[in-house]
RNA sequence: AGCCCCUUGGUGUAAUUGGUAACACAGCUGAUUUUGGUUCAGUAUUUCUAGGUUCGAGUCCUGGGGGGGCUGCCA
């Protein structure tokens, strides 16, 4: 799974090549810096594949990637967000090798920092409530007044300090606030928030402390501490970058990173906030974080979604400062262009109806070559069995077809995938008018042959012997997790567009699928193994999937 | 409302930095095809606007329009 190298290049890469040209830096140290409080999904797979494709890129002068957790807030962290994070950023394909980093673990040099800050008269203890602090931090269009609390002295700042960190404060009775100007323009410069009392357990460092850094102050001193040379981050963070560089300046760091930022990833019928994902999850209305109609990482895993597929999304899409809405159809493409480059193929068939070869001798059989890959004739072909009694899709068959139905249909000839090209002959109904059973005859000497002269045989459709076939449990998953009207799922939550869409199907299949993955057999509901294509009667639409696709991606972790 | 950022076909991006606006996706038409997939050929659609500088502007300047972000002790 390598994809091309490419020369693409974006502002980021530019401002690096220039650093680079400049000798302002060897090489690049990125970051990803999730907060663990979700699952991550394709919005983070951007920032992911930029920072880690940067470290790629610049690998021969030394360049890294770290992961690092930025687990300021207690309240919000678990741990199993921790191990999700680290196994979905691996399956995308990035390695962090020994970068691996939780912003707690710095909780005493943000400490000793803030400390310093007091010292230099840039930083006080403010009493006053949380609601006093918001009512004079001014609007948008007038000042904020100063804190009773802004010109204490730097003694008794550094005694109040203390006095918050050995807990004598009940929360929402003390801040650290940063001393710069309550007039600026910039509302994040009147005086930030840097610490707030909180007596929570945090995941990684337990009760050990009490107070804890705003993600503003914390966030550029772990860029400085790891030496990240470029800190690439979203649009909404550009507002507080002049406060990441005055922290940078007044903090004693080791480093001056730069921050610079990209705008995110927006998709067209894709819920990407994180609450309303949570929500989903907490409230039930979906199986998990995991579950296959989520725009997770895990989500498209269990589809069956390739990393690289994604990887190539991300890389198509580019990095600019431009806020629009990417549409899935791109992704789709991507899906699609790799499974058809890369998976395996097999026949399975999801709606059963029998099909008799009439004029096919009972008990005869024989084996048909049936490529893996049409793509890929070096992967070869299996033989699969054919019988005289057949399970073909209900939908590939139509008593009264519309004009441009190329499959099955009384007088009507169609290939068997692999094997001969099938007339119908006849049909069985029951008592409710479902067909029960369709009647053919083949014609002898079409395997691996154009249809003889006068017969049209526009289609080729799947099949499985009713003696060989393989019975088994499949999930049917369809389309990403997709609301009905994009500008609905702001205002009140999803409208799942095909909550049918989640549906075990009894499936017959080649008993080569089952060869191809047995660990899978077990979990082949879990995995979302098979995603049908959608088999559009409508002329055009391409299915996002093709046809029974084995994917491969979903269960090799490479 | 103040400040900051952004604006190139339907969508996402590119344009040697001032020199013929292009690529991919999506759409449409047709051909091929043992997956209605793939592949191939063709086709329609583009620089938000008004001025200015210039031999020449998507690119530089000014004004206007439009979109986004910011008034957490979230990140």
């Amino acid at each position: 799974m390598s994809e091309a190298s490419s020369t693409k290049s974006d502002f980021i890469r530019e401002i690096i090549a220039a650093d680079l040209a400049s000798g302002k830096h060897e090489t690049t140290v990125t970051r990803f810096p999730p907060e663990p409080n979700g699952y991550l999904h394709i919005g983070h797979a951007k920032a992911i594949c930029l920072n880690f494709g940067i470290a790629r890129e610049n690998a021969a002068s030394g360049a890294r990637c770290h992961l690092r957790f930025d687990d300021t807030n207690p309240s919000k962290e678990e741990v199993e967000y921790v191990q999700s994070i680290k196994e979905d950023v691996a399956w995308l394909g990035f390695d962090w090798g020994e970068n691996l980093f939780f912003a707690s673990d710095y909780f005493e040099f943000f400490h000793d920092c803030a400390v310093a800050l007091i010292e230099k008269g840039l930083a006080y203890v403010d009493q006053q409530s949380a609601e006093e602090i918001k009512n004079t931090r001014g609007t948008l269009t007038e000042p904020g007044k100063a804190s009773p609390f802004r010109d204490r002295g730097v003694t008794e700042n550094l005694e109040l300090f203390a006095r918050m960190r050995a807990g004598e404060f009940k929360e929402g009775e003390a801040v650290l606030r940063a001393k710069i100007d309550m007039a600026a323009p910039n509302v994040v410069m009147r005086d930030p928030v840097i610490y707030r009392v909180m007596h929570a357990h945090h995941h990684n460092t337990g009760d050990a402390w009490c107070i804890y850094p705003m993600y503003d102050f914390a966030h550029p001193l772990e860029d400085a501490k790891e030496h990240i040379t470029h800190s690439l981050c979203t649009l909404e963070f550009e507002i507080h970058r002049p406060f990441y560089d005055w922290v940078i300046e007044h903090c004693p760091v080791p480093a001056k990173p730069r921050q610079i930022e990209f705008a995110r990833l927006n998709l067209n019928y894709t819920v990407m906030s994180k609450r309303k994902l949570l929500t989903l999850v907490k409230e039930g209305h979906v199986s998990g974080w995991d579950d296959p109609r989520m725009p997770t990482l895990s989500g498209l895993r269990r589809r069956g979604v390739p990393a690289a597929a994604i990887r190539n999304f991300c890389e198509r899409i580019g990095i600019t400062k431009f806020n629009g809405v990417t549409d899935v159809a791109l992704l789709e493409f991507e899906i699609r262009d790799y499974l058809n480059k890369e998976a395996p193929r097999r026949m399975a068939v999801l709606d059963p109806v029998k099909l008799v070869l009439t004029n096919y001798d009972e008990g005869r059989s024989e084996e048909v070559a049936v490529p893996n890959n049409p793509e890929k004739p070096e992967e070869g072909s299996r033989q699969v069995k054919l019988t005289r009694e057949l399970w073909i899709e209900r939908e590939d068959f139509m008593e009264d077809p519309p004009k441009k139905f190329f499959r099955l249909f009384p007088g009507g000839y169609v290939r068997l995938r692999g094997g001969y090209i099938i007339h119908c002959t006849g049909f069985q109904k029951d008592e409710h008018g479902n067909i029960t059973e369709i009647e053919c005859e083949y014609l002898p000497d079409t395997i691996g042959k154009d249809a003889p002269e006068g017969v049209k045989c526009k289609a080729a459709i799947h099949w499985v012997s009713a003696e060989a076939g393989v019975h088994a449990r499949v999930r049917l998953y369809d389309r990403l997790f997709t609301v009905e009207n994009p500008d609905a799922a702001e205002g009140g939550f999803v409208s799942v567009l095909n909550p049918d869409s989640l549906q075990t199907v009894h499936a017959w299949v080649e008993p080569a699928l089952l060869e191809t993955a047995p660990e899978e057999i077990v979990q082949f509901e879990r995995l979302g193994y098979f995603v049908a294509d959608r088999h559009e009667h409508v002329r055009g639409a391409k299915p996002v999937f093709n046809r029974t696709v084995a994917l491969r991606d979903s269960w090799s972790r490479k």
